[in-house]
DNA sequence: ACTGCCGGGGG
DNA sequence: CCCCCGGCAGT
């Protein structure tokens, strides 16, 4: 309806970008996480029909494709990050007016401290706007009973306008602070790295910011990838898998209205993901989702002896299918093999199936990471 | 305890 | 060469 003004649309956008990137990158490390490496299904030679496998029943009847791997990948959690909208409530801090006589005592730097629950105000050059987050409203007013109106009345549809409000339009706010003379500087505020709003500050009903300070410390090099390594696919830990999968950073969307906000990311594989590790959003490439259907992937149809040439074409084949694009940023320096190998795959009574470098305990050359 | 694999050994 | 394992180092 109303078009705001300029600086409302520019600001919308630009928001908008940011978040995108960020629901992006989460849901290329949701999905990252976990696809289960989907590799061919390397049945073994299973005496079950009448002839062995590498006679001509190659690859017909019954199921090769229920062939789940071993136990890694039974992991529950939904590829697509549900977002839900409780892990957090949202926040109003409660002081918003612009403390005049605030002596300067910031730096701008340290904004990168999330747990730093001083409310920090600008200079006062800054001015506190709020804008509706509504899909497609970006309407920014500049009291906070102004935008719960504009909310409740508008997206809401809810017409008595005075005090039938649940507190459900506090999550279709944000706050910005607008420069006045850079808009840039505004949203630097809300943009990636540093985080401007109080995370853990005041709840408002005086329950405890809700769970999960971190994860476990992998965050520092990012690039950790393989979520439930050898048997814990389950998460056990208390987060949720969206928690679990989506990095701290959705969080400060400052508002958990991520859910509206972005509805279609699709991922377009690879290709912009090239982790030239760019920000400091870096995306261990785990396993792309390549299911390939279909036979290419079925057991070699060599009638090959057993051992010697068919096992070494059968190796060749599945490492060409399997090895991921990916592109180990410099930053992770794996101090060991990691990842999936072939006695973690197909476990030490599949020994067979191993790749010869494996059985010889040599380095992996078919899971080569 | 488990896993990846280097180094070394036997055939 | 092929095949295997002791043992180390990382998790």
């Amino acid at each position: 309806m109303s078009y705001p003004c300029v600086l409302d649309l520019y600001l919308m956008r630009s928001e908008e970008e940011v978040d995108m990137d960020k629901v992006t990158a989460a849901m290329v490390l949701t999905s990252l996480s976990t696809s289960p490496l989907v590799r061919s299904p390397p049945v073994r030679p299973s005496d079950g029909l009448n002839g062995s496998w590498k006679e001509g029943s190659s690859y017909s009847s019954s199921g090769y494709w229920s062939w789940s791997a071993p136990s890694d990948q039974s992991n529950p959690s939904t590829p697509s990050p549900p977002l839900s909208a409780d892990a957090l409530k949202p926040f109003r801090m409660p002081s918003l007016g612009a403390a005049p006589d605030d002596t300067l005592d910031d730096h701008d730097s340290s904004s990168l401290l999330f747990d730093e629950p001083i409310p920090r105000k600008r200079k006062n050059s800054m001015k506190v706007m709020f804008k509706c987050l509504w899909k497609n409203c970006g309407k920014v007013l500049s009291t906070a009973a102004g935008i719960q109106r504009h909310i409740r009345t508008i997206h809401l549809g809810r017409n008595c306008d005075s005090e039938c409000s649940d507190g459900e339009e506090d999550f279709y706010y944000t706050e910005i602070k607008l420069n006045t003379d850079s808009v840039a500087e505004g949203l630097g505020g809300l943009s990636p790295a540093g985080p401007p709003l109080p995370a853990a500050l005041t709840p408002p009903g005086g329950g405890a910011p809700p769970e999960q300070h971190q994860r476990r410390g992998d965050h520092p090099t990012g690039v950790k990838g393989e979520p439930g390594g050898s048997g814990n696919g389950i998460s056990n830990n208390n987060s949720t898998p969206l928690s679990r999968s989506a990095p701290s950073a959705l969080y400060l969307v400052h508002t958990d209205h991520a859910y509206q906000a972005t509805a279609p990311v699709s991922i377009p594989s690879s290709s912009s993901f090239t982790p030239t590790s760019s920000a400091n959003i870096s995306i261990s490439w785990q396993s792309p989702p390549v299911t390939f259907t279909g036979r290419s992937a079925s057991p070699p149809h060599t009638h090959t002896r057993s051992q010697g040439f068919g096992e070494q074409q059968r190796s060749h084949t599945i490492a060409t299918l399997s090895s991921p694009p990916r592109a180990t940023s410099s930053l992770s320096r794996k101090s060991r093999g990691e990842g999936k190998k072939c006695r973690k795959v197909y476990g030490m009574e599949n020994r067979d199936m191993w790749c010869t470098a494996c059985r010889w305990k040599k380095a992996c050359q078919r899971f080569l990471d």
